[in-house]
DNA sequence: AACACAAGCAACCGCATTTGT
DNA sequence: GACAAATGCGGTTGCTTGTGT
């Protein structure tokens, strides 16, 4: 049985904002019927949109005139979208409310035919399962700052760049149960507490899931896991000691996944105006000499790994730092790895 | 089949801002 | 400028629907 309604609906309740009391009383409430929809709509189409108090006085709809305002703006405003958003539509909502926090209006401005309303409630809906499964949220300041130089000395023994890119001598060492590494793939390798499936590096910025690692070396504990590298991380790496941008790595890889998908000029379009500094540095990453490149189908939305190349003069191999794979012990991992 | 619970969404409420007089 | 009404916005509520037991 569901819980006791803390206040249950009265059609003589008294409605908020504006009119009597007295006028109020008389205002019907609850969910819009066909009848009054088609009141609504018919009313609309001959007078406009607006004056939204007039339409209630002379439409003969028992409802208040911002009851009327909303049913329009969230149902039957022209060009309104029906569908589920689509990916691009998540990804810039992540990124819109990262920069402007719970304005849903100004982020619904960037969505033609979405309404403020259902931004919010998909946002909300999004903040309730990422509570729900224990994952942290998308802002900055609920992760652990730090600026990722240190983060990268304290933890990492090789990190991007320069990417560990594999050499043969790594390539051949993998099983052949295992997903085999392409050439221009990047991996790091990285001291890892413990394996299996809750392995996680423990940084504020990274938390890898077990996807994203291929195996394990045992150097000798602890032991040293092998992970693709994320589109961040090696993106990130290249903004010297400047911090990460506003928004968290998971967040950097979304946009990324946007470039990938629908070109530059799509950030540079929409979101130039409201992520300038984030957009700023994408733009210089990407037009730099030593630009990076976005590979084809980088980008595995159903296990949110994906690989970025850099330069291949930045890119050092396992001889270049001194590790001899042959003399090392390959775990696989639990889990097998979605390759592309 | 009946019930309990969770999730998603439409609508409400109160406050802030804008517009009109 | 002062005031009232209209409009807009964001937080919250509670209804509907789906799922598990």
């Amino acid at each position: 049985m569901r819980p006791p309604l803390k206040k249950e609906r009265a059609s003589t309740a008294v409605a908020g904002g504006g009119a009597s009391a007295t006028t109020q009383q008389l205002q019907k409430r609850g969910p819009w019927t066909p009848a009054e929809d088609t009141i609504l709509k018919e009313y609309v189409r001959k007078h406009g949109a607006g004056n939204w108090n007039v339409l209630q006085k002379n439409s003969g709809l028992q409802r208040t005139g911002k009851s009327c305002r909303l049913r329009w703006v969230n149902n039957f405003r022209p060009n309104l979208k029906k569908e589920s958003f689509s990916p691009y539509e998540e990804t810039l909502i992540l990124l819109l409310h990262d920069e402007l926090g719970n304005r849903w209006a100004q982020i619904a401005k960037h969505l033609p035919g979405r309404t403020d309303n259902e931004i919010k409630n998909y946002w909300n809906t999004l903040i309730n399962r990422r509570k729900r499964a224990g994952l942290p949220m998308y802002r900055l300041e609920n992760q652990q700052h730090m600026p990722l130089k240190s983060q990268r000395q304290e933890q990492c023994i090789a990190i991007s760049p320069p990417a560990l890119k594999p050499s043969q001598a790594i390539l051949s060492s993998l099983p052949s149960a295992m997903p085999q590494l392409s050439e221009n793939q990047c991996v790091s390798i990285r001291q890892c507490p413990n394996r299996g499936n809750n392995i996680s590096f423990q940084l504020p910025y990274f938390t890898y899931p077990v996807e994203n690692c291929l195996g394990y070396f045992d150097l000798g504990p602890p032991p040293y896991a092998v992970t693709k590298e994320l589109p961040s991380s090696q993106f990130s790496s290249n903004f010297g000691d400047e911090q990460m941008p506003q928004g968290s790595s998971r967040l950097l890889d979304d946009l990324l996944h946007v470039i990938d998908l629908y070109g530059i000029e799509v950030i540079e379009e929409t979101l130039k105006a409201d992520i300038p500094t984030l957009v700023d540095l994408i733009l210089r990453e990407t037009t730099a000499p030593t630009s990076l490149t976005v590979l084809p189908g980088w980008y595995n939305h159903s296990s949110g790994v994906g690989e970025f190349l850099n330069d291949p003069m930045a890119v050092i191999t396992d001889k270049e730092i001194g590790l001899d794979v042959q003399q090392l012990e390959w775990i696989p991992t639990v889990a097998p790895v979605e390759f592309y």
